[in-house]
RNA sequence: GGGGACGUGGCGAAACGGCAGACGCGCUAGCUUCAGGAGCUAGUUCUCGCAAGAGAGUGGGAGUUCAAAUCUCCCCGUCCCCACCA
């Protein structure tokens, strides 16, 4: 045997592979299906960088691991080619689209393959391809005929140097996602999708899929379903209303001003009773020029403007409010106009302080006290009452009553009598009671609390609306109090840590210590209303629809997911497939005609127009209904439609008839297994989940979610630790990699590094440690296979002396074949490397069983393809690949241990451990523990053992 | 501001209630090779000790438990996502 020299085999096994189809994907196979799915790539011009193919080995290693597990694995790989970047970088080079992106995809599918990844190619996809484009025009098609696909006059992001449209969510902080310029919004007519119309299902379908909760969640956030209700506030003098969505119709009441987005058309309609025009038109154009940045930065500081001469009225109130706008207000979301809840909502809160503006309170925490809970049959009084919380500067502690005939410790309180205000009413309570006489207010605090008690002074139950006022004691100045309070109660002090329900009788004082100190509490949870006339006391979740109701408002549910804004202004791109005739309108090009070709162009740079737009060979045609002039749309989509029905083409790439065999589809579908960047979760999986469910509601597929399980791959980094990037100067090329060390270790060593979903940072020293593991394991061959050759099978004697080699070698193949399944490549990477270890610790005598050098071989496979089927192939003379090898079955009996060491704790700490048989009961254990001259030192007498815990197989704990 | 993930040797990490640091890198010593950037053997959390051993130790603090890196709460720090969503 030769000395392992990857280069030498790499090349030599993938050819074969390739040559004899190895990993192709039979369509009627009678093996269960399993359809294994990575994000294709977007074959960009600087080629792959070692953390592209990490995601794409761990499939790799699965797909393999599923084949061997009987399974029909499709894994497939093609090419997300049309796009911005390319195009760009064509500009740059002087070259045609068309031309870079061909090179980029043979490039990109050359660095693939010397990674010895079992796709099957006769698969292969290209989205800019035309047999791949006639089918996402097809589905532009398809959406235009229901009503999905449609055109708008609406604002967009444009990118003023990429001269393009962008979504929603291809804006990141205000910038282009591509090219990190600020994007502006301009109003221009749009081709859309009508994404919302699926927003509920969208939602609702996340249920029980197998993804990472935090995508779940995330994708959950950015459909962003609220409930709430559309209001209408009328305008005094005016015919116009305006109209808010609120989620609190239940604090109508408490709405003491309206205010209308900058943009807001009313704005514009109500002008001519607009008092302060100018200063109002100056705002606007302040707020336009605002950047999104600015905008954030402002989050804290409000700013806004009163429109003078016009009022809204409040429908619940009959009162009249003020009309103001401020940029606080997004056009975007809702109606644009809001109606403001200051002593509820902490924006309208913060603005209304700002700006002085009423702040009137409308719901309340309600409290059943626990401790004294209302007794039923008695009487129920309705109280307005205050506490009054006496600070003593000198000590930090606070005054407290600690009551004589009941088991209480309350503030000084009472109820505010008529006319008088709460500060003086909490003054006259500390005076009254506990003599005290010099207090300095501190703060009123915000808010007041319910509460339903029983007052057993009184005999009576309470609901009683307090507040509570915060005092300074300036001096210990003390009047007489009356006999009665003398003999009711005795005057305590208490530490701040002391003022909770644990030791103070008042079911309110969690919300004072949370509240107190803070001049910018706002109530924003449920409660029970007031100040709300005849809704007083109801429960505020159910006050919701009666106000809304009494107000003749809707209920409207709400998302804060837009219509996915599909045209772009750009060259490389699909065209739109349809047409504008003068006679006819908007008309989608006949199936018959597609694909449209996109043409080539010999100046294809965006120029503010779509480059195709100069193109009259491309824009002149005839209208398929009336045979009339027509012109083509010279716009192209967005890249995410390309990429939101890949994964269905793959399960029929060649279908020159339909975008795919329903059968076939329903066949493969849904994908079992999909590994994607995390960065994708918004994006491309939401637009795919669209697709999918489109798809379905027409009935060309009998399903509705396309992935049912995914995982995310996480970065590998630069060696400093940052995002690799070319301007960090961080790329590790793998060309580089595998031509060093091999594509076997190369991918070892990737799956190594740690947990798959997390990041690593690149460390090249490391790669050492997995390319001694192949190298030893090859020489573990060498040396046995030399010497097996005539010393045939191994003798009785190496039987025991491998016995324990057995126990290891089959709990590895348990091991590796679960950590397979659950995607822990780094452990299998961990185990296998142990059981080399194993292997070379028995290999003195050179007697290993063959057997079990080819089951070590077998589950290698896998993770070094390349090595394995060259041992297995030319080594030891097998004619059929390794890789169409059954997973070994481990021996359950060889798995199991045959003794175990026993940790012996003393009150939970190691003090000794003995080796006993599997599943020894307790008081075999206990008598050897006794036995230990160890143990004995720390227990000297065994009464002393108090307790004694065992866990099977594993300790035994003596509690003294 | 809100949400999420995470914090373990010099480094990547294991362990996920039961001997912390498996496996690998690096480092130290020895052997080996004509020489090496290669190979083999042993050691490698910290403190005390020649050693046997003892003590401390998983960002910090508290708690639950016979037993906590692991569960609970608070604090500190890092990273990611969302961000005035009415």
């Amino acid at each position: 045997m030769p000395k392992y020299n990857p280069k030498s085999i790499e090349k030599y096994w993938q050819n074969v592979w390739e040559k004899d189809k190895l990993y192709r994907a039979k369509d009627k196979s009678k093996k269960p299906k399993y359809y294994q799915l990575e994000t294709f790539p977007y074959p960009s011009a600087a080629g792959l960088h070692v953390g592209h193919p990490k995601g794409y080995i761990a499939e790799d290693i699965h797909a393999r691991y599923m084949r061997m597990n009987g399974h029909e694995v499709m894994y497939t790989m093609g090419w997300d080619a049309f796009g911005l970047p390319t195009e760009n970088y064509a500009i740059k080079v002087s070259k045609s689209p068309q031309e870079v992106a061909e090179a980029n995809i043979k490039n990109f599918k050359r660095q693939l393959q010397m990674f010895g990844l079992s796709y099957d190619w006769d698969r292969e996809i290209d989205t800019s391809s035309l047999e791949y484009y006639k089918w996402t025009q097809w589905l532009f098609i398809e959406l235009f005929k229901a009503g999905l696909a449609y055109r708008k006059n609406a604002k967009v992001n444009w990118c003023p140097k990429d001269q393009t449209v962008l979504a929603n969510e291809q804006v990141v902080d205000g910038k282009c996602e591509r090219c990190g310029s600020e994007v502006i919004q301009k109003e221009m007519e749009q081709w859309f999708f009508k994404i919302t119309d699926y927003a509920d299902r969208l939602l609702d379908e996340l249920k029980g899929l197998d993804w990472p909760e935090a995508t779940i969640k995330r994708q959950a956030d950015w459909i962003g379903r609220s409930e709430g209700a559309l209001i209408k506030f009328s305008i005094l003098n005016s015919k116009s209303s305006i109209e808010v969505f609120t989620t609190r119709p239940d604090t109508l009441f408490g709405a003491t001003y309206m205010v209308l987005a900058p943009e807001h058309d009313l704005v514009q309609i109500l002008r001519p009773q607009i008092k302060n025009w100018s200063e109002i038109e100056k705002y606007i154009e302040q707020s336009k020029k605002k950047t999104e940045l600015q905008r954030k930065e402002e989050e804290k500081d409000k700013t806004g403007i009163e429109m003078k001469g016009i009022k809204a009225v409040n429908p619940a109130t009959k009162e009249e409010m003020p009309i103001w706008i401020a940029d606080y207000v997004l056009m975007g979301y809702g109606t644009g106009a809001i109606m403001a809840v200051p002593a509820h909502d902490e924006r309208d809160f913060e603005f209304a302080k700002k700006f002085n503006l009423p702040i009137e309170e409308v719901v309340v925490p309600n409290i059943i006290d626990q401790k004294n809970p209302p007794v039923q049959g008695k009487k129920i009084v309705e109280r307005k009452n205050i506490h009054a919380i006496v600070r003593d500067p000198k000590t930090d502690k606070y005054l407290a009553l600690k009551w004589k005939k009941f088991n209480w410790t309350t503030f000084p309180m009472g109820g505010v009598e008529e006319g008088e205000n709460v500060v003086d009413a909490a003054m006259r309570e500390v005076r009254e009671e506990t003599g005290f006489v010099n207090l300095k207010l501190k703060e009123v605090i915000t808010g007041q609390v319910r509460a339903e008690y029983f007052a057993a002074h009184k005999d009576q139950n309470r609901v009683a609306l307090t507040t509570a006022v915060v005092f300074d004691l300036v001096n210990h100045e003390q009047n007489d109090i009356s006999q009665e309070e003398k003999d009711s109660h005795e005057i305590i002090w208490l530490e701040k840590s002391k003022l909770n329900y644990e030791h103070m009788t008042h079911a309110e004082i969690g919300h004072w210590s949370k509240r107190m100190g803070s001049s910018f509490f706002t109530y924003i949870d449920r409660g029970v209303l007031i100040n709300s006339g005849k809704f007083d006391g109801m429960d505020s979740e159910k006050a919701k629809w009666e106000i809304t109701k009494f107000v003749g408002g809707k209920r409207q549910t709400q998302y804060r997911l837009h219509d996915w804004s599909v045209s772009r202004q750009r060259y490389w791109g699909v065209p739109i497939p349809m047409l504008y005739c003068k006679n006819c309108g908007i008309v989608p090009v006949s199936e018959r005609e597609l694909p449209i070709v996109l043409p080539k162009l010999e100046d294809y740079r965006p120029k503010g127009k779509p480059p195709l737009a100069g193109s009259d060979d491309f824009m002149n045609t005839t209208c398929p209904k009336c045979k009339g002039e027509a012109k083509r749309d010279p716009e192209t989509l967005d890249t995410f439609v390309d990429s939101s029905w890949y994964y269905l083409r793959y399960t029929d790439p060649n279908n020159g008839r339909h975008i795919f065999d329903k059968n076939k589809a329903e066949h493969w579908m849904p994908v079992d297994l999909y590994v994607i960047g995390a960065e994708h979760t918004v994006l491309h999986l939401l637009y795919s989940r669209f697709i999918t469910k489109f798809l379905n509601d027409k009935g060309f597929i009998n399903f509705n979610e396309p992935f049912k399980k995914i995982r995310h791959v996480g970065l590998i980094m630069g060696e400093d630790g940052q995002k690799m990037s070319k301007s960090r100067g961080n790329v590790v090329n793998p060309d580089e990699l595998v031509n060093a060390v091999g594509a076997d270790t190369a991918r070892i060593y990737e799956m190594f590094m740690g947990p798959f979903e997390d990041s690593q940072p690149w460390d090249t020293k490391s790669i050492i440690g997995v390319h001694r593991f192949l190298n030893r394991f090859y020489n573990l061959f060498k040396n046995n296979l030399q010497n097996t050759n005539h010393k045939t099978q191994a003798d009785s004697k190496s039987q025991t002396a491998n016995s324990s080699l057995d126990h290891v070698l089959h709990k590895t193949i348990k091991k590796v074949g679960e950590d397979i399944k659950e995607l822990r490549f780094n452990t299998a990477v961990s185990e296998l490397m142990k059981l080399l270890n194993e292997f070379e610790k028995n290999s003195d005598n050179l007697k290993l069983k063959i057997k079990n050098l080819k089951l070590f071989l077998v589950i290698l496979a896998p993770f070094a393809p390349h090595l394995t089927e060259e041992i297995w192939m030319n080594v030891l003379g097998n004619k059929k690949s390794i890789h169409l090898q059954k997973w070994p079955e481990y021996n359950p009996n060889l798995v199991k241990e045959k003794s175990v060491d026993f940790i012996i704790q003393v009150n939970g700490r190691f003090r000794d451990s003995i080796q006993l048989p599997f599943d020894s009961p307790q008081e075999t254990v206990m008598n050897f523990v006794l036995k230990s001259e160890r143990i004995k030192s720390y227990v000297p007498d065994q009464k002393e053992i108090k307790k004694v815990i065992f866990v099977a197989n594993k300790l035994i704990n003596l509690v003294i």
